[in-house]
DNA sequence: CTGAAAGCGCTAACAT
DNA sequence: ATGTTAGCGCTTTCAG
């Protein structure tokens, strides 16, 4: 059954489409009682003024696109809650996609976004994460960002000026490291992680860093990338535990594969602080809850997700705003870490 | 900078926009050369059509809309990861919303869907999970219903006939007391779940009919909702386990409860499943990788999202479909339980 | 094979 | 205070 419009409205209150226009968006005065029947007409019929014909004429459709990789890995709903929570006030809601690390359907999702004229996008994952893009994928981004306010989330793209909004993941690694090594840890392993992914690299370099400054020595076969799985965690922990000499404390790149390896040790009998100390990344709902507690790394999604949602809307409103909005994660010690045995 | 129309393609082209519209949809035949050059231009100028545009006239906008209680419990990504597995092979998207237990929160989302003219809308989690709910949210929903296709996922609403898609959560509790029974458990316990809601009346007595029909006695101090988050689980195992006579294996409404239920047992010593049995609800990723692992009832999450698209996509289609489209959960066995301890 | 023109539902000058 | 009208960018007859 057809939608009533604006027309049906007006020819039954036997007034021009305009002044009901004028009552649904309060734009001009109209007398009380034409005003009343009008009213009372989108009443009757549940009248709800159709959106694409005012985004079509207004060019704003109150759409923010999302791009994110994976909605399953616990990390980006709390984006989205934070993002969702400060657009809302707003009124723009969310078209939202997993891209699943696959490049065509971020592209696919890009020109989809385009094509419904979407007032902003926001992306994550996938090739703003890569250590080397290639070229017909950053352009096409490029352009995108071009013609649609565009701003990037904790990632970024070589040689371009695009706004990112990230974490200080350098700083949050040295944080953890510092914790581990504030503790008396001298011997400190490193899991997870892709090697061709910037995540990975940050950290890795904050990492040794981190190592380097206090003093400390780098031991190339306790770090250990693999990916970001909880059974990569448990596979490079395992190998960890197999060595004759290993580490008293292990930094991981998130908390699934800090479970990961707390699971192996639990497996192998070793028990998490007391022989050896586990930091996480990321603070998911659940490093909260897991036993033992998890001590990791807050990025503080939410907070992201709301200033993200914040650049873009100062973008949108044509304001100019920082190339970089870095966001300052936070150490949150809890169980996993402690004191090295006495030898 | 105005983005470029099909009327800007034209001009350059030297044809009429009908032609061009024509090369964009493939929908009727041009000759070869016309058609090379309006690529070219296309291409040159990254020309993508307006989807308001085509939709206002269309009456269709490819997009779904999905109104979720929160996203941040690990159920409701894997759903949407169903769905939108299912939805993208038919060209959908998604406009996503958080209502987070706010009817009205629901009540602006679903005004703001109907205003944008989604295709159909999948609807879950607050009003339509109350054992009780006011009239004029009853009303409201199923006046959207009756102008744009709808479907109730996990959930419905008394005394109306939209369609819904479930899981049979009668089914899986009967499985998991069931479970805990064929393992020589005869003191058995409930807990979570907030009383107002149907999946904890639909949890509550399914298991009271399975300990019946079992003969075994039900023992109503053992049986303790709360709510459906960690902490409750946790507080009432706390109460639980001081009670003098105690069951030796327990049901929880879902894997959170089962978690915080398992905290409060190794906080106080007591081994799972050595000396309690634990039995969650859902299967959320997590259960497979706590410690120990969780025996659960997989509410079939992925299915459940592509199945509710499937029959919204039917609906669209203006296809007849069933009233009630209803998925078998399944038991997962996995570490949280065993044979009750000899006395 | 191609063009002209109507119209999708709404807003915003411009009149009155 | 209210009506008329011209688009917004596209698709789709209907002609040619």
């Amino acid at each position: 059954m057809r939608q009533v419009t604006i027309y049906d409205i007006a020819k039954e209150a036997k007034v021009s489409v305009a002044t009901v226009s004028r009552v649904l968006n309060d734009t001009a005065p109209v007398k009380v009682s034409t005003r009343a029947k009008i009213e009372e007409l989108i009443e009757k019929y549940n009248f709800q003024p159709n959106a694409m014909a005012r985004s079509l004429l207004k060019k704003e459709t109150g759409i923010i696109g999302l791009i994110v990789p994976d909605l399953t890995n616990p990390f980006f709903p709390e984006v989205f809650a934070g993002a969702e929570h400060e657009a809302q006030q707003s009124g723009y809601t969310f078209l939202l996609s997993n891209s699943i690390g696959d490049y065509a359907k971020e592209s696919e999702y890009l020109s989809i976004m385009r094509e419904k004229r979407v007032d902003g996008i926001m992306f994550m994952g996938g090739r703003i994460n890569l250590k080397q893009c290639e070229e017909p994928l950053v352009q096409e981004l490029v352009q995108h960002a071009s013609v649609i306010p565009t701003v990037l989330v904790n990632g970024g793209l070589r040689n371009t000026d695009l706004i990112r909004v990230s974490t200080d993941e350098a700083a949050g690694t040295a944080l953890a490291v510092k914790h581990l090594i504030e503790l008396g840890h001298t011997k400190i392993g490193f899991i997870g992680g892709e090697s061709h992914m910037t995540t990975t690299s940050i950290k890795l370099r904050a990492f040794r860093k981190t190592l380097k400054e206090a003093g400390l020595a780098i031991r190339e076969e306790w770090l250990l990338p693999d990916s970001f799985s909880i059974d990569s965690g448990k596979r490079q922990m395992l190998k960890l535990l197999a060595m004759s000499d290993r580490p008293t404390a292990i930094f991981c790149v998130n908390d699934y594969t800090a479970i990961g390896a707390i699971k192996a040790a639990a497996e192998m009998g070793i028990r998490i602080p007391e022989d050896i100390s586990i930091v996480g990344f990321d603070d998911i709902p659940l490093a909260h809850h897991f036993i033992p507690e998890l001590t990791t790394v807050s990025q503080q999604a939410n907070e992201l997700g709301r200033t993200a949602v914040n650049v873009l809307k100062a973008m949108m409103n044509k304001e100019k705003v920082k190339k970089l909005t870095s966001l300052e994660p936070q150490l949150i010690v809890r169980q996993s870490t402690g004191k090295p045995a006495a030898t």
